[in-house]
DNA sequence: CAGTGGTCTAGACCACTCA
DNA sequence: GAGTGGTCTAGACCACTGT
């Protein structure tokens, strides 16, 4: 028997047919697991193994105790790198990432809710140029849009730069973001490069932004660099695909 | 009983310390199901589940008749907005996938499987600012390293652009890649949008780029614009997130 | 051919949600 | 408490890989 004829996918294939015609909306609730064995003439486990192949494909959600509902079209946040803008800063006075949420008619929140100096892993001693021995802060952050988890974001920086201001002792920023206390400490973003990749939530991710199945993140390691061409800071975001992309707009050089 | 305390997630974090820890290496097969469940005193099918959650998290790969293997470390194309630099084009003759390709030490080959006039999909014909009869001419591309499909690209391009040139009838363009044809047909590329987002493969791209339970796709929508900030260009890549990423590097705009 | 993962069954009990 | 999905069992057969 080839695999596409197999009960358990004649099964997915018939709800995703269903679901991309409409006759199951975004949102609607399925038959339940019980319905369509019984329906189909199958085991529940059978029908169990449909749901389970559209879920992984991010199609439908399942809720224990309530059912199994087709997962609405993600709104979307499309994050660019006007993010570091100085002016954007100035003129709303808002850290980027609630402006860009409050144009999506949604309420931002963040918390930075760690500080720490630490020995930086291996892939910011890198970007950064450090000494083997020498040492970072480290600043945990957690963003949402209506108190849904969106991101996540572990910024480091040298300790030569941070000590003693703000950057290393205070979790609230204050006028403006981390940028505009980058600048207070000499160090204006000018130049970022920013290197993305997709990948499956691991444990903490899975819990921490609540990921359901079925949705990939997005991770961008961001480098931040003044006029000198310096780096200065890395940062390492992770956001839920069904909830944040991203956006770049730029010259192509010759 | 607390869901991390069921048989099936114990012996997942089991599996997952051992990989982590490195007693599983990558590339190494794991016990088999009829092992595991022997092992531990469960059901074939509970040691399969616990198999399955690591296959969705892309820590292992199932491959059928052979077993369980640990997923090896990917190599990661870092695909950046340099591939469209004329420089690079004229300086080694090669496209620019084909150049990155190379920089890996792999053998990079592509084909165009198909030209057609089309009339464009909404998000194509939004970005081109098209009237909504005009119709397009659509390029569909597969990209591979060593033979391994890694990105599918479509190409959407006004027809009033494209007529009578390469860019609508031959599926070999010859020196240089795409954009040098542009460029002839006076559509030099200077400026460029991507919107960058990731999600689930859907069917057909799971069968096209034969891609593994737990590996996400990343999906550009690349818009071209010409020095007079037209645009003349709309491609959507979809690539396999294990094994290609992206680069960004930018000044920030004050 | 033996050994692997893939699918399916028919039943049981548990955990969660909601009226 | 009724109804949902989540987990587990013990067995069977199929499809694929390698020797």
């Amino acid at each position: 028997m080839k695999s596409a004829e197999l009960p358990s996918r004649l099964l997915a294939e018939q709800l995703r047919q269903a679901i991309s015609t409409g006759t199951l909306q975004p949102g609607q609730q399925l038959p339940t697991e019980r319905e369509l064995a019984a329906a189909h003439g199958m085991a529940r486990n059978t029908a169990r193994v449909a749901i389970r192949l559209l879920a992984e494909q991010g199609l439908v959600q399942a809720e224990h105790g309530r059912g199994v509902f087709v997962r609405t079209a993600p709104r979307v946040l499309r994050l660019g790198p006007y993010r570091y803008s100085r002016t954007l800063r100035e003129q709303t006075g808002l850290s980027p990432y609630h402006a860009e949420v409050r144009k999506q008619g949604r309420i931002p929140t963040a918390a930075c809710t760690s500080i720490e100096e630490v020995t930086p892993p291996g892939y910011v001693a890198e970007r950064l140029a450090l000494d083997a021995r020498e040492r970072t802060i480290r600043r945990e952050n957690w963003y949402y849009a209506d108190g849904e988890p969106i991101q996540h974001g572990v910024t480091f920086l040298p300790v030569s730069i941070g000590a003693g201001s703000a950057l290393a002792e205070s979790t609230d920023l204050g006028e403006g973001d981390l940028y505009a206390r980058f600048a207070d400490a000499g160090y204006a973003i000018s130049f970022t490069r920013e290197e993305v990749s997709a990948r499956m939530p691991d444990q903490l991710e899975t819990e921490g932004l609540a990921i359901p199945l079925g949705v990939p993140v997005l991770q961008v390691i961001h480098t931040g660099f003044d006029p000198d061409h310096r780096p200065f800071e890395v940062t390492r975001f992770v956001m839920r695909a069904d909830s944040a992309g991203l956006d770049y707009s730029m010259a192509v050089d010759d």
